[in-house]
DNA sequence: TATGAATGAGAGTTCATTCAT
DNA sequence: TATGAATGAACTCTCATTCAT
C-alpha cells in the first residue's frame, strides 16, 4: 500500500470534516441571508444581524463572503442556477413543444413560486437597482433564462416551419414572457399575498401567454 | 386687521407671486430628485447631493418634502399620473377595441419610454424593494394601470360577448400584459440600451401580447 | 449709497460671525487633534476621541476635515507655515551671514522646540510612515526648509567667493543640517526629556553645524 | 528514564534538526516582515499577509513571534546589531581616528543602505511612533550607536588632547552625526530614491560632518 | 421661508489574536 | 508544532434629519 496520497483522493479524515463543515457553514450564512434578506429586506438587514441569524460571528461572515453584496451576488447565481434547473429540467424531458411551454410555466408558479417564495423576493426584489455589480448578475440570470425560452421558442417555430420576420422578434417574445412571470409573481406573492391560488392564477397567465405564441404561429404559417 | 383669506380668493399679488415660486421650487427639486435617483441609485443619492443639484439648502428640501421616502413617493405619484395619461388617452380616444390596445402598447414604448427614460428607472427599478410605504405607492400605481387595461379588456371582450371563467383570469391577463411591458422596457431601456429601437422592440412585443388576447376572444368565442 | 452688496465687502453680521465661528471651530478641532496625536499617538487616536477633546460631534469633525489623513495633513502644513516663518525671519531680519546660521538654529531649537513640543512630536513622529499623501506633505515641509537653509548656504558662499563641486554637495549639507535638528529635537525631546536643556543642547549642536560650514568654506577658500 | 538533557550536548540528531528548522523558519518569517513592513508599510501589512508572504500559518507566526509588535521588535534588535556591527567594524579595525569617522560614514552609506534598504526602512520609517516598547528598542538602537560614535569621538579627542566643555557637548555631537546619516538616508533613499548615487551623496554629508568636528578640535585646540 | 452647521446612531469592514484539532 | 477557522472589539466614515439663526 502505498502511503503518499494521491492528489484528489485520501484526504485524511479530519481534513475531510473540516472540507464538509466549512461547505455547512457557507450554505448556513447564505440560507440566512436568503431569509433575512426576504423578510427585511437587503438595505435594512445589516451584517450583525446575518451574524446573529447565522449563529456565528460577524468576522465569519467575512471569511465565507468578501461583503455584504457578494451574499447577494452568490445568492443570485444560486437561485439562478435553481430557476433554470426548474425550467430547462422540463424542456428537457418533454422536447421543444407547445406542450414543453405549458409545462415550463405551470413548473414556474406552482414549484418555484410556491416552494421558495424568498428566492423569489431575491430576484424579484431584493437584488433590483442595488449596484451595477448585482445588475450584472440579475442580468446574466434573466439573460440565461431568456435564452433557454428563446431557444425553445425556435424549436417549437422550425417543428411548424415558421421564421421571425424582425430582427428581435423572437427575443422579444422571450423578454416578454419573463415579464409575464415576473410581474404575475410579484404582484400575487408579494402584494396580494395569494399564494394559496398561485397555481390557478399562473395557469391563467399560462393561457394567456400561449394564446399569444400560438397566434404568433397560425398567423405566421398562414402567410 | 385683515380678517381670514378665504380658500380661493382675494389673494394678494405678492402671495400669488410667493404661491406660483413654491410650486416652482417644489417641481425643480422633483425634478433634481428624479435625475439624482436615475443616474445614481436612490440610495446612493445623499439629501446634500439633492440639495446641490437643486441649488436649494438641504434644509429647503425639508421644507418641501417630509423626508427622503417622501421624494421617491412623490415621484412615483407624478410618474403614475403621466402614465396613466399616457395609456388612458389612447383608450378615451379610441374607445375600448383591439385598436386601442395596440395604440396604449405603441404609446408606452414610444412615448413613455423614449421621452422619459429617467421616469422608467423610477418606477421599474429605483422604487423597487425600498419600504411598505414606498411599496405601497409603487402598487397603487401599478394597480391602476392594470386596472385600466382591465377595464379595456373586459369592454373589447363585452363588444364580443365573450367572458372570462376563472375569477382572477381577466385581471390575471392584465397583470402579465404589465409585466410584459415593465420587462421589455428594463431590458432595453438598462440592460442593453437600445432605446434607438425601442420603438421595433416595442412593436414586437405588442404584437405578441395582442396575439394572446386575440387568441383568448378566437378561442372562448368559438367555445 | 448702493444697495447691492460688493463682491468681498458687506457681509451681513450673522454671516460674518458665522464666517468666525467656522473658522474658529476648525482651529479647535486641529488644536485638540495636535495634542491628542501628540500624546497618544496617531493610530491610537480615535475619531470619537478627537470629537470628545474637541467637544464636538464625530460629524462635525468630517464637516471640517475629509478624514483623519485629511487632520495630520492639515496639521503638518500649518507647522511647515509656522517652521518656516521661525527659521525664515532669521534669515530675512539677518542677511545670509554665518551669524544668521546660527540664530536660525538657536531659533529652532530655543522657539520652536520648546514652546511647540506638541508640533514637534506631530512633523517628526506622529507624520512619519502613514501614507503615500501624508508622506509627500511631510517631505514638502523637509523640502521647503531644506530650501531656505540651502539658499542661505549659497549666498553665505556667494559672500565668501566660495563654490561647491558635486552635483549634490550644498543640498546634502542642508539636509544634513535638517537632520541634526530632527534628531537632536527627538532625541533630547522625547527620549530624554530633558527640554529644560534644550537651549544648551541646541547650542551645542548648531556650534558642531557651523563648524561643519565653517570648514568647508576655510578649506574650499584656502584651495 | 533518561536524565533531563544538559544545555549545550547530548541532543539527537533529530532534535538538532528540528533546532535547525526552528531557527530557519523564525528567520524566514522575520525576512518577510522586513521586506512586507517595508513595501506595505507596517500598518497596512496584516498578519495574514505576512503568513502567506512566509508560507506559513498564521498561527505558526504566533507560536514564533509573541505578536505583531514582537516583530518589528525583533527585527529591529537585529537591524541594530548589524549597524552596530558595520559600524563598529570600522573602528575596530582602523582605531580611533579621523580617518575611522570617514569610514564608518562610507559603510553606512555604501555598505548598509545601498544594501539594506528595506532594513532602513524599518528603523527610520517603519518602527517611528509605534508603541511606548517598540521606541524603547528604537532609543536602545540610536542609543548604541550613538555611544559608539561618541566613544570615537572622545578617543580622538583625547589623542589630540581636545576636551568638551559642556555637560553634553560630546554627546550632542554624536546624536549629530546620527541625525546627519537618518536624515540623508531617508531623503535619498525613500523620497528622491537616488540610491545609486548614494555613494557620492553620502561622501559629501561625510565630508561636512569631518568638517564639523575638524573644527571642533582645531578651534578647540588653539584656544 | 431658507440656511447649513451640527448631530449621533449605525453601517460595513478589518484584523490581531486565540484555540480546537 | 502547525493549522486556519472563528472571534468580536474597534475603527472610520456616512447621512437622514434637526434647529438656531
Amino acid at each position: 500500500m502505498p502511503a503518499k496520497k494521491s492528489k484528489n483522493e485520501n484526504f485524511s479524515p479530519s481534513a475531510l470534516r473540516r472540507q464538509r463543515e466549512r461547505e455547512h457553514r457557507y450554505q448556513t450564512i447564505l440560507a440566512a441571508a436568503e431569509k433575512l434578506f426576504a423578510e427585511e429586506g437587503y438595505h435594512k438587514s445589516s451584517m450583525e444581524q446575518l451574524a446573529n441569524a447565522s449563529e456565528v460571528s460577524v468576522g465569519a461572515v467575512y471569511f465565507y463572503f468578501k461583503n455584504k453584496e457578494d451574499l447577494i451576488i452568490q445568492l443570485m447565481d444560486e437561485i439562478g442556477y435553481l430557476l433554470r434547473k426548474t425550467l430547462g429540467t422540463v424542456f428537457l424531458e418533454n422536447g421543444a413543444t407547445m406542450e414543453s411551454f405549458k409545462l415550463a410555466g405551470h413548473a414556474f408558479f406552482e414549484d418555484f413560486c410556491i416552494n421558495y417564495p424568498e428566492k423569489c423576493a431575491i430576484v424579484f426584489r431584493e437584488s433590483v437597482g442595488q449596484s451595477p455589480l448585482v445588475e450584472k448578475h440579475r442580468k446574466a440570470l434573466f439573460d440565461k433564462c431568456t435564452s433557454d425560452v428563446l431557444g425553445a421558442l425556435m424549436a417549437v417555430c422550425k417543428n411548424q416551419g415558421v421564421t421571425f420576420k424582425g430582427k428581435y422578434s423572437a427575443e422579444v417574445i422571450a423578454v416578454s414572457i419573463m415579464g409575464i412571470y415576473e410581474r404575475v409573481a410579484y404582484q400575487y406573492l408579494f402584494w396580494e399575498d395569494q399564494s394559496r391560488d398561485l397555481k390557478t392564477i399562473g395557469r391563467d397567465a399560462v393561457a394567456f401567454l400561449l394564446g399569444g405564441v400560438n397566434n404568433l404561429l397560425n398567423e405566421t404559417s398562414c402567410t
